[in-house]
DNA sequence: GTCCAGGGCCTAC
DNA sequence: GTAGGCCATGGA
């Protein structure tokens, strides 16, 4: 099919996530909250001009600092703050990243989950794309995708949605990061200006359609 | 000028 | 346990 052919070339690429390190790609993740990602590029930016776009500086810094590198971002005052926490908290109790990433996938996910600042979409996030563990990530493209075009409820909650994919896909890191990528292209292209449903061109672009249980 | 983005936390019923 | 308020910049 034509449309599954300009679906995949346009929107399906691996390493979606922008980031050099796995630093870099945790300090997005929190600074991408309710944000758009050209903002987040502003922060990362200045971050990286001052060398502070790694846990351990991040550690080292005053928070009064951190908040004008990350203004951009948004929220800089609450996400400055977080990121002080964050990255000392993790200094302090695993030594590095690496460190916390040596959790097995349900300890990291439940530390995480535990830490100020992380809720489900940004600690699945963090564990898909910087520590690389098959976990599938539900966005608001995600949700209001599924919503329209499969018919999911619209307030499903995080854990069970994220459960429809799990259960139906192998769990295959790369194809979870290429598939949440394309619900996000997708939803940036089509969700809301032209809403979806049944009939919009863009059902047929979702090269994954047909492995999604409906119905749900 | 208005709306809202790749959320999450806190507070009040 | 859950609805509502709050955080804040920058682009459309």
């Amino acid at each position: 099919m034509k449309l599954y052919g300009s679906m995949g070339s346009r929107f399906g690429f691996l390493n979606w996530w922008p980031g050099d390190t796995k630093d870099e790609i945790f300090i997005g993740a929190i600074l991408t909250q309710q944000t758009t990602w050209t903002n987040v590029e502003k922060a990362i930016s200045n971050l990286k001009k001052s060398k502070a776009l790694s846990v351990r500086a991040l550690s080292r810094m005053e928070t009064s600092i951190i908040e004008k590198l990350v203004r951009p971002s948004g929220y800089y005052r609450q996400k400055a703050k977080r990121l002080k926490l964050l990255s000392s908290t993790i200094m302090s109790e695993y030594g590095s990243l690496e460190g916390l990433f040596g959790l097995g996938q349900e300890a990291l996910r439940k530390t995480l989950l535990g830490m100020k600042g992380i809720g489900p979409e940004t600690a699945d996030s963090i564990m898909l794309y910087a520590a690389g563990k098959p976990t599938f990530v539900i966005d608001a493209y995600t949700k209001r995708i599924m919503y329209r075009v499969f018919g999911t409820p619209a307030n499903i909650d995080y854990d069970s949605l994220k459960e429809v994919f799990e259960s139906a896909l192998p769990k295959n890191p790369a194809l979870y990061k290429d598939f949440h990528a394309q619900f996000v292209e997708l939803g940036k292209s089509h969700c809301k200006t032209k809403p979806l449903c049944n009939h919009c061109p863009a059902f047929g672009l979702c090269k994954y359609a047909g492995q999604v249980p409906t119905g749900h």
